[in-house]
DNA sequence: CGTCATTTGTCCGTATGTATA
DNA sequence: CTATACATACGGACAAATGAC
């Protein structure tokens, strides 16, 4: 791991484990590359990826103070997660149920994201997830086969984001995401434990791999009793950058 | 203004008006490094601001190439506007009238956010928002007085925040938000028209000075239908620096 | 399959500007 | 006014990824 990310996961431990408190000063940039050993730049560089992060908040001419940390609840929007990887924090008893498997080609929506003709095919792939019994989330994913050539239900029901990575190497690079919030279709009135709700949160996402490529689009919808998003907001642009 | 955000101004521009195109590739860095005459930090920096904010994607051993635009349409949760900006972009004719403007004390979840006791006191401002005549979203907000001591019905109905970065002076750094789906309550469904609808999207907010102290509190509640949320999220953290 | 030129990523040292206290 | 601290900018060195051969 690079210098500058060491750092950046070292301070904020100390801030997650409670050893740097909301509203304490941190060290100045030059104490911090006397007891690193780094340089200047790449202490900056931690510390600016702990400010996007909205670890800590830095002002000209003063020391960064730590902020209030967030909630651990809410899903973060600026990450793309999976479930697997969010099941980990959470203590409670999740189940991912497959409910379709097929090709599809074809389809005006998906022609028009991904720009192809109807010669193109693509994996549909539904899916439930099961929060302590009740179903609350339902996925409809699809997947450019031209990039994805291969699924199976031990794929779908495991983690196809482990398996595009580590089995068939690709770069997952980033996703765009829309959110409103409607009535429920049928599928999802069906599929979901939606109780007296009748409207759902839709998550719709393209994602990309790093060379640009989108090979993937699909939505989530929640109950809406189950779902909080948070983010960070900035009053200018976020400064930024050598990487 | 810095060379780095002239740089990314002028690249940003390009993209917005089409003489940059999605998928094509922006020059090297020692191309532009050339062009502008600037150090390679410098355009590295621009080009980090240009990733973080959606507009190129990056990746090692080749040149960057442009995104797709996101749609202008929805909200993007990573910057804070007020409704006064939000409204030049949009063709519809929005209204914004203080339906409440008083002093409170000793509001429980208030003294817990901002960490008081009940002798401090705080703004409270309810306005009502207008867009071509139906009344869909409807804010409550609170300010602290030490930090705010004087707001009047001109300022309510004005932009709030004009007058406190330009009369107070004071620097708005960032501020937290989390997004929650539920049902509407008394006070939003006698201030807001929202027709069949019984569901409302609300966004809670804390802002925070550059010093790290919170001065505003608050809610806005949407009428589903007139609210979108859109969102960039990477696969890791996103590097970052060098500010 | 490795090789090689190109391109981006990381890291360093230094100088100067600007905001804060 | 002054000392401190962060922000911007430059130039150079080496590492790592990519694409073409």
């Amino acid at each position: 791991m690079s210098k500058y990310k060491k750092v950046y996961h070292d301070i904020k431990a100390k801030i997650s484990n409670g050893t740097l408190v909301a509203k304490q000063e941190l060290p100045s940039e030059s104490e911090l590359m006397q007891h690193y050993g780094f340089s200047k730049d790449t202490i900056r560089k931690a510390l600016s990826l702990l400010e996007i992060n909205g670890y800590i908040q830095k002002q000209q001419g003063r020391n960064s103070i730590v902020l209030e940390r967030h909630l651990p609840k809410p899903q973060i929007l600026s990450e793309i997660k999976t479930v697997s990887e969010l099941n980990h924090s959470s203590s409670h008893q999740v189940k991912t149920t497959l409910s379709s498997l097929y090709i599809v080609q074809g389809e005006e929506e998906l022609m028009h994201i991904f720009n192809v003709n109807e010669q193109i095919d693509f994996y549909r792939i539904g899916r439930t997830r099961e929060i302590d019994g009740e179903r609350v989330e339902y996925e409809v994913s699809y997947f450019d086969r031209r990039i994805v050539p291969f699924i199976n239900r031990d794929i779908a029901e495991q983690s196809i984001y482990h398996y595009l990575e580590s089995e068939l190497g690709l770069k997952i690079s980033h996703s765009q995401r829309e959110i409103v919030f409607r009535y429920a279709n049928e599928e999802e009135e069906n599929t979901l434990d939606l109780g007296e709700y009748n409207m759902i949160v839709s998550v719709t996402s393209t994602t990309y791999l790093a060379d640009g490529r989108p090979f993937q689009y699909g939505s989530i919808s929640y109950r809406p009793d189950k779902i909080t998003f948070a983010s960070t907001a900035t009053r200018e642009i976020k400064h930024s950058s050598t990487n």
